[in-house]
RNA sequence: CGAGCCGGACGGGCGGCCGCGUCGGGCGGGGUGACCCGCCCGCCGAGGAAAGUCCGGACUCCACAGGGCAGGGUGGUGGGUAACGCCCACCCGGGGUGACCCGCGGGACAGUGCCACAGAGAACAGACCGCCCGUCCGGACGGUCACCGACCGUCCGGACGGGCAAGGGUGAAACGGUGGUGUAAGAGACCACCAGCGUGCCGGGUGACCGGUGCGGCUCGGUAAACCCCACCCGGAGCAAGGCCAGACAGGGAGCGUUCGAGGGCUGCCCGCCCGAGCUCCCGGGUAGGCCGCUGGAGGGCGCCGGUGACGGCGUCCCGAGAUGGAUGGCCGCCGCCGAUCCCGGGUGACCGGGACCGGCACAGGAUCCGGCUUACAGUCCGGCUCGUCCG
């Protein structure tokens, strides 16, 4: 995600998971019909985006960069865990400019698990734990 | 060997797997085209401070970048440089035994302001204690008169009048210092030397200034990161500069004005100059996308020459970030350095050598580019020099 109006509407409309280290907002469409999926064509579908949020609260620049970096690392393959045309913000949290790798990726797996577990389209529960 | 001063360099290394960004090549796709997208391969991919954004420039636009006032900056001298508030050399002042270090280092007889507390007195200053002289009072001792008492002399204490500023004490600072003459006691009152101020001459230096010598009045505080004065410098904005393209919409109303000039620009004002037919406000609507600028430059290494040096000249070799929600992340192996624990060997011992395991390895991330300054920083290496001790 690009744009600061994304953000916005990702951050103010969607669904929202916290841990200690991050916040996850993931705006999924279909849920009220003011966000319709964005199409690309006539029939095509864009996939699920993801931003990223670290603010100066978490350190100076060289902390910064680490934390998106890792960030940016844990959500590699996250496109196909949210429904196409989802837009979904991974939030650091002051306390993640300190945290280990470990620490970030498992707070950040949780949060996601928690919200893409509610969002499969099936119902089922069991199949959603698609960690590691 | 111990303590220390100055300068310079580095700031983890090698390798494997997955992932990311620019560029080059290949394949495929979209588009009339400019161009864009995907996959594969290859090369490359943060710093000495990239930081703070404090100075100086290059570059871009403002027509030229004019004069005065205001404003800002700099402040020993000479040099280096594109330029600087930077650097080098020297001068002066201060500190250190020394190598060296520190200095926002013009002007306080152009003017104005301010100097707290303490202290007697703080800027044409002052007399608390004190020193000296005189008068008076009291006391002690001695002398004279045969005694009480009186008078005279010496000493002590007090009051009053006057002289003094040497000594004590206060302070960051008390209107020169030492010695002498002088005096009732004293004082640049006078004398010698010294310090300081002003001024003349001689010598040295491009200069700041230094050395020598004569004269003068005798001493004349500090603060200009207080106003101010003097000299010199400074046009404004900044890569979100600026340029090209694509795309979108929808206009309506009011006021001022078209050479008798609205409105702009040149800095804040004035003068002077230039552009000039649109400008301002209100209501409503649309867009905020791409490309260029964009990295080879006052660039770096080495050698020679000039210069005390900063630096300059010549020759030769090298150059391998250009993102735009902003590319460096994850996992692992070996080595290096530091710290704790344990084991082995040597030694009476401080300790030395070897090994195992655990933990740690700083400060910090480009955004137009350079030259500086300042600040942060685990640790390592190199060179020069000083002082002390011991040995030869």
């Amino acid at each position: 995600m690009r744009s600061s109006g994304e953000f916005t509407r990702a951050v103010r409309g969607g669904r929202r998971a916290g841990r200690r280290t991050v916040v996850l907002h993931a705006l999924v469409p279909g849920s009220s019909a003011a966000d319709r999926p964005e199409t690309i064509g006539p029939t095509a579908v864009a996939p699920a985006r993801i931003g990223f949020v670290v603010s100066r609260a978490v350190g100076p620049a060289v902390v910064r960069n680490r934390v998106k970096r890792r960030l940016r690392h844990i959500a590699r393959d996250w496109t196909d865990q949210f429904p196409a045309g989802s837009l979904v913000v991974l939030r650091a949290n002051p306390p993640a400019g300190g945290a280990t790798w470990t620490e970030l990726r498992d707070d950040a797996e949780s949060a996601r698990s928690r919200l893409s577990r509610q969002r499969t389209p099936t119902g089922g529960r069991s199949s959603a734990r698609t960690r590691g």
